[in-house]
DNA sequence: ATGAAAGCGCTAACAG
DNA sequence: CTGTTAGCGCTTTCAT
């Protein structure tokens, strides 16, 4: 009886094809190679090719990797991929990679740094050519250390400072204009901010936007109504709410730090019986999948995912294949205000 | 000046580690190793250990895996990531696998089975120890080729009749039962369907499932309100729906194949005047992210998503260390009942 | 234009 | 218990 005989059926190796061929080894990988294929006859590059053909021959990349120090693989770092807003970006980033022959392997840090680094240093171990991360906080120690490595990293939906790392992402200072003048143009004057945390550039770029838009609409942003939270998500929207009604002050609207944290303002403002639009008006920021659908359907900052994440996969490919820094170091895409129905005009 | 210096601290090798404890590779390699540390004087080990430590020696999985042939990493096969009911599974997947000690890279078919095959082929090539897979179609000629190389396979959400492969699941008839349920139980006499893809084993379970719970109830369910499309999909929700409203039979209820189906229904329901629940219940099916958020809040049938991820991954963990099938071949998880505003008693 | 040979970093017999 | 040797599958000098 055959003992697990199908899986004798051995995958072809290089040597396999070159014998098939007659001909070396080394002839034989260099016939099957694009760049060096033109080093061989024609004739005996056919013959190569045809062998490993009907070999069914595939190249094993882990053998190629450790001789060539490439991997071809790529480390796509995401704080979380429960978060409807990187499923897209996560595609962008594949869908570009995938066309110049890298495989992306993704790690979810859950928000937690000191996962982070494991990933970092698990990925890193697995030789990857390159990163691509959702997770830079202002302060990029790890990241750093990446760089100082002399592997390629860029960041996505993310910026630092002093622009040392490059970067894809959406305008939020634009994408919080377009928020505040659209309820401005509503007619509201009082308008909150339930904002993420500033530790982030997402955070701190909607923060800053938004003291600048009002200033430029001549109104003043009332520090008690000029809220930042911990964390974009929707518990976090319900406390920066919470705080907001419980100020004294009066609002009209509020501009949530993202889509998340306008769920949570719609959970607060119901339970104090305010209805939104007619009470609060609402504005999210993202555009995440099925804001459409909430209700009500969401008013909202649209941000090209897909867009930002394949802009971040150019931007590192270019680092793959210059090796040195020539292009720009930060792509910039623009956001559009996506009117649905959370936003109206402010009561009496 | 110098020259890219920092790259130059090149990554302490095996080689480095021994010379460093004054023992030969081969000694340092099995001093590294948890399963071979046996073999070697306690204390020579610990040199060895604490030599790699003070090197930051990374062991290199690469040169690891050509050797040994396995490289700890399981390839993910999803249809469609946008689709919020897969991270979660992933999630689940990834935290499992990870505790093992594997790395999971992910691959997007996009529902497409050519590039299904190109996805299996490459991460074959990439020497994958094993597969999860949530692509399955009833005909899973691709899985077979993989079950013939002799690779483990384990399916999440998804099983084949025969019962060939090996899979996670939830109970999808058991789901559907608590659905008609509690519709029934609501007064409703007239329920229709707008399943999902019966080449799919979660669209015909639901299928035969509707069918067979009418039957326990003692109702009929009329062909021309039994309907299944070609997706899980928004689009395919409101085409089916579609028709049953022009079917001309009268209906107060619909199951919908999944969440995503059931916001199809939504649309071509307000499209029609029609308000839910009070003209039509609709009940979804996987309680997805936001279903709670929707307008109506959803009714639908909660599966344990990260559990069921979880539990493929063990599967596969236990064919990868056993080799061979001891364990049991199927795990099926039970689904819950999630009643929310999209259902409630039939008109008048 | 092709063959020979070395080696990427590691593990696994095999000696001793 | 430890050193030696060979080799995983491939690429890449170096000869020829």
């Amino acid at each position: 009886m055959a003992v697990r005989n199908v899986n004798e059926r051995a995958r072809a190796t290089l040597r396999d094809v070159a014998r098939a061929a007659g001909v070396h080894p080394g002839t034989a990988s260099r016939a099957l190679n694009e760049q060096t294929r033109s080093l061989v006859n024609a004739e005996t590059a056919q013959r190569v090719l045809d062998a490993a053909e009907t070999l069914g021959y595939q190249p094993n990349p882990i053998a190629r990797g450790l001789k060539t120090r490439r991997s071809y693989t790529i480390g796509v770092v995401i704080p979380d991929i429960l978060n409807p807003l990187f499923p897209p970006i996560i595609r962008g980033i594949e869908d570009r990679l995938e066309q110049a022959g890298y495989t992306s392997v993704i790690a979810n840090t859950e928000n937690d740094p000191e996962r982070e680094r494991i990933d970092f240093r698990t990925m890193l171990a697995r030789q990857v050519d390159g990163f691509i991360t959702a997770t830079a906080r202002l302060d990029h120690a790890v990241l750093d250390e990446i760089v100082d490595l002399g592997v390629p990293l860029v960041l996505v939906n993310r910026r630092v400072e002093d622009g040392s790392l490059r970067s894809a992402i959406a305008d939020d200072r634009a994408g919080i204009k377009l928020a505040v003048g659209h309820l401005v143009g509503l007619g509201h004057r009082q308008i909150a901010l339930a904002g993420g945390p500033i530790s982030l550039s997402t955070g701190l770029q909607r923060y800053e936007g938004f003291k600048a838009a009002m200033r430029k609409h001549g109104l003043k942003a009332d520090r008690k109504l000029t809220l930042v939270g911990e964390s974009f998500t929707i518990p976090e929207g319900q406390r920066l709410c919470r705080q907001l009604l419980a100020s004294g002050k009066e609002f009209t609207a509020i501009v949530a730090g993202n889509d998340l944290m306008a769920l949570g303002c719609y959970d607060l403002l119901a339970e104090h019986g305010l209805v939104c639009p007619d009470g609060v008006s609402v504005v999210g920021y993202n555009d995440m999948p099925f804001s459409d659908r909430f209700n009500p359907p969401l008013t909202t900052i649209r941000i090209p995912h897909y867009e930002v994440g394949h802009a971040a996969a150019d931007l590192l490919l270019a680092q793959l294949d210059e090796g040195s820094p020539d292009g720009p170091n930060e792509v910039v895409l623009e956001p559009s205000l996506v009117v649905r129905g959370s936003s109206g005009p402010p009561p009496n």
